[in-house]
DNA sequence: TTGTGACTTACAGTCCGTC
DNA sequence: CGACGGACTGTAAGTCACA
């Protein structure tokens, strides 16, 4: 595929994406439906090949239901 | 010229990103120098007219030593 | 249900300026 | 110093057929 790979905030953001989703038990696809963007290109995104604008991250926020910053915060011990 | 503005977060990002870079006293040139992204286009980001990708917003993160998520988190007190 | 490569088009992002 | 414009280049956006 070999869509650009560099960017740490792109790693935690595919994290952080893929574990909320999962929390509200939500597939690719019906997530796609809910705030419009291609099921492929959050699949990119939950991989870290995106390189996606913060539009996009608003829309992903506001499908979700929580804060666009919550989606790019690191979260492991939360430090 | 034709800068398309939408999106509640750009908002956010643009007092976020002119707020702290006042505090360190940068200009948008210095700034832009430090992390590499065109002066002008810094300005754009600042009046909320650009769609700036998480790589960017990483990059601009780090030359101001804050944390990403720190530029999109919305402040109680502003719009 | 998700991953992937290939593709076109819109705009992200740069560089030259003026005021 | 910063707002703003014109003209460009590179890449994100967006979609598809198939695995």
């Amino acid at each position: 595929m070999k869509r650009t790979h560099p960017g740490a905030l792109r790693e935690i953001l595919a994290t952080n994406l893929r574990r909320i989703r999962a929390e509200k038990e939500l597939s690719q696809e019906t997530l796609a439906d809910l705030c419009k963007i291609d099921r492929t290109y959050i699949s990119g995104i939950e991989r870290g090949l995106r390189n996606l604008s913060i539009d996009n991250l608003e829309r992903l926020a506001t499908a979700l239901r929580v804060e666009p910053w919550q989606l790019i915060r690191r979260r492991d011990g939360d430090r």
